[in-house]
RNA sequence: GGGCCCUUAGCUCAGUUGGCCAGAGCAGCGGACUUUUAAUCCGAAGGUCCUGGGUUCGAGUCCCAGAGGGCCCA
């Protein structure tokens, strides 16, 4: 009948296998029977068909249940030959179907039509069979979906990772666990949300393609809008539209969207990730601050259960609130020196030197300074903590202190060693942020190429006015790889990026 | 970008110092079976050993190059 097309990576056998399902199809069809119908008579999902039975048990212990009709993935089969179990599966439970020949007459027949992976309705009454198994005591029997390629094995489950994420619908049908964590990080995104509104921040979109990506440093992908004939770039970051909205007179703003980094692809790192930003009028970093311990503890109670959450070898503990120590401190404490004391390049390659971190090539003080607070401090920020402070030279987006005028109104969360999150004080005088954004251009030309571009329809935006704002940029997938224990991004990310396979 | 490791049947894995026709379990196929749940029992099948070169009388195994993936480092 239908002729099953051939990919050519395929076995003589792999064919073989499919070719056999494609025949149970077929005299499906013969029968008239269609192997692939629109609808299905489905009662109950079958977590409800569940709980139905057990509520029945404790009126009228020892009888049937009423009669249901359930739908799944076909997950499990036992024939004996006149009587034959079924385990049938949904996104909300697993159910077995009790199947006797003398039940089903001649759709019994129907059973050699049956292939593990397939889809099928089972009509009956819900009982409890000898052994004790809630199952239904089908009295019809239906194809609601015929597979034709065979599952992954059902005891070990799918373990090739590079298939687990090139075919992650077989991962989530073989690996229970996997698709609890993907769900996990679903409730995680949603429970931020719903943290949000609550607080009465308003959701909004902004412009994934731009004429030049900005409010982070990161090198952008490139495309082209064909319409108007212009270059754009895919948005690093969603701050510079948010704040514009803050000038607009929204006072709490937030946006959990995707943005895109042309940059590496590690375990902590996919090209293409999920960042909550917010802005909220008349705050500042403090506040917002608060808002993040109080969002995270949340987020844990709402999705795990607990603010204490499994996390390598130990636990991490979200409950507010959280270590707060300044940058001057922390490098005090874990590098012995007031970074202050190093404002020149030269003197800062000589501190890195001694405290044998390695130099990238020309690097800015900057990119220097970063560098020793990664190697040397925030490996050592496990338990949530906030890193507060930042020097001006890395933060052109945020406020002066008012005690040091080489320091800005940021911090950092640091989780794990991980940074989670990123809050300034946001600069608002138009003429200070002019003078940040040319700094950086000079970093431009110097052979920088993740410093920042002076984006001037923001600055006019900023001279039209922005109230004190304080504002935060959140990794999502790093949170739900925090939330759900999971050591690699790929993990919580459903469709990872890897290398195109060649054919 | 550098280093290390992995790739054998649809899936999960063995495969010795280089030596008969490359094995097992699950799934599939044929058969038995009316309470199983990793069902059991019998039987017959199923392979681009990631790809391409090389060494050798002989390569899944050793060497070189490449592909894909993983881990660590920068």
């Amino acid at each position: 009948m239908t002729e099953t097309r051939s990919t050519g990576s395929e076995t003589r056998y792999l064919r073989e296998i499919i070719t056999e399902r494609q025949a149970k199809a077929d005299s499906l069809r013969t029968d008239g029977i269609d192997p692939y119908p629109a609808r299905t008579g489905r009662t109950h999902p079958i977590g409800e068909a569940i709980d139905i039975f057990v509520a029945h048990e404790l009126q009228a212990p020892e009888t049937d249940g009423p009669q249901v009709t359930v739908a799944g993935r076909i997950a499990g089969l036992r024939n004996m030959g006149r009587i034959a179990f079924i385990d049938l599966e949904d996104d909300s439970s697993q159910i077995q179907i009790l199947a006797s020949r003398r039940a089903l007459g001649d759709s019994w027949s129907l059973l050699d039509t049956f292939d593990l992976g397939d889809f099928l309705e089972a009509s009956g009454p819900l009982i409890r069979s000898r052994r004790g198994e809630i199952s239904v005591q089908a009295d019809a029997i239906s194809m609601l979906g015929k597979t034709l390629r065979p599952p992954p094995e059902k005891y070990h489950g799918l373990q090739d990772i590079e298939t687990r994420y090139r075919q992650r619908y077989l991962d989530l049908i073989a690996n229970d666990e996997a698709k609890q964590v993907l769900r996990t990080r679903s409730r995680i995104v949603s429970a931020m949300r719903r943290f949000m509104d609550d607080r009465g921040f308003l959701e909004v979109e902004t412009p994934v393609l731009q004429s030049e990506a900005g409010g982070a440093a990161a090198r952008p992908f490139l495309t082209h809008l064909n319409a108007l004939d212009e270059p754009r770039q895919l948005r690093i970051a969603l701050e510079l539209h948010l704040k514009r909205l803050i000038v607009g007179g929204f006072d709490k703003v937030y946006e959990i969207g995707r943005i895109f980094r042309n940059e590496g692809i590690g375990n902590r790192w996919n090209p293409e990730f999920t960042m909550l930003e917010s802005y909220e009028a008349y705050t500042d970093y403090h506040g917002v601050a608060e808002m993040v311990e109080s969002a995270l503890s949340y987020i844990a109670t709402e999705v795990i259960g607990s603010t204490k959450l499994p996390w390598r070898d130990g636990e991490i503990d979200f409950t507010p609130p959280f270590e707060r120590i300044t940058m001057v401190d922390a490098v005090r404490e874990h590098v012995g020196v007031d970074f202050r004391d190093y404002p020149t390049v030269e003197a800062m390659e000589g501190l890195l030197r001694e405290n044998g971190v390695g130099i990238p090539p020309d690097a800015g003080w900057g990119k220097l300074f970063d560098e020793l607070v990664s190697e040397r401090v925030e490996p050592h920020l496990q338990q949530p903590t906030y890193l507060l402070d930042y020097p001006l030279a890395i933060s052109p987006l945020a406020k002066r202190t008012e005690y040091d005028d080489t320091l800005v109104e940021r911090f950092e969360l640091f989780v794990g060693g991980w940074e989670l999150a990123n809050a300034y004080t946001e600069l608002n005088d138009p003429v200070d942020q002019r003078e940040r954004f040319e700094e950086q251009l000079r970093l431009k030309a110097a052979g920088d190429d993740e410093a920042e571009l002076l984006d001037e329809d923001f600055i006019v935006a900023l001279e039209h006015g922005m109230p004190p704002t304080g504002g935060l940029g959140m990794g999502m997938d790093r949170l739900a790889m925090l939330m759900t224990n999971s050591q690699s991004i790929r993990d919580v990310i459903l469709f990872p990026q890897m290398r195109k396979l060649s054919d």
